[in-house]
DNA sequence: GTTATGACCCAAA
DNA sequence: GTTTGGGCCATAA
């Protein structure tokens, strides 16, 4: 087997991510031993497939927005799967990643 | 094999 | 707060 599979890794990770926490691309891209491949991930996520057991939703972007995503409806969803899990939106509708920003190593 | 697009990030104006 | 420009590489055709 390969072993070097980019959208495993990145796969792998986010399953990693428990519940109630969120995860930027940036800090996936970068665990995945890839700083500059933020947009790969987007790309992997689009590309999953539904029931595949990755907590797209748990991912956003630096600002802790919902990601810019073409056309769907997923935003909604996403913000109402991230609310269930325990996870709070700002006024402005941004995430405080100053409290629910996944940390690994340290949890 | 090539081309085009993109669920991003960062810096500067 | 917004807009513009550059960079990175996987996915799909």
């Amino acid at each position: 087997m390969t072993g070097n599979d980019p959208a495993l890794k990145i796969t792998s990770l986010i399953k990693k991510i428990p519940r109630g926490r969120v995860a930027t691309y940036g800090q996936i891209a970068t665990l995945a031993n890839r700083p500059r491949n933020s947009r790969q991930v987007g790309a992997v996520l689009k590309s999953l497939p539904a029931g595949s057991g990755v907590p797209w939703h748990r991912v956003v972007n630096s600002h802790g927005r919902i990601s810019d995503r073409s056309h769907s409806a997923s935003e909604g969803l996403q913000r109402c799967l991230l609310e269930s899990e325990g996870v709070e939106l700002n006024e402005t509708g941004r995430i405080d990643l100053n409290v629910f920003q996944w940390r690994p190593r340290r949890r």
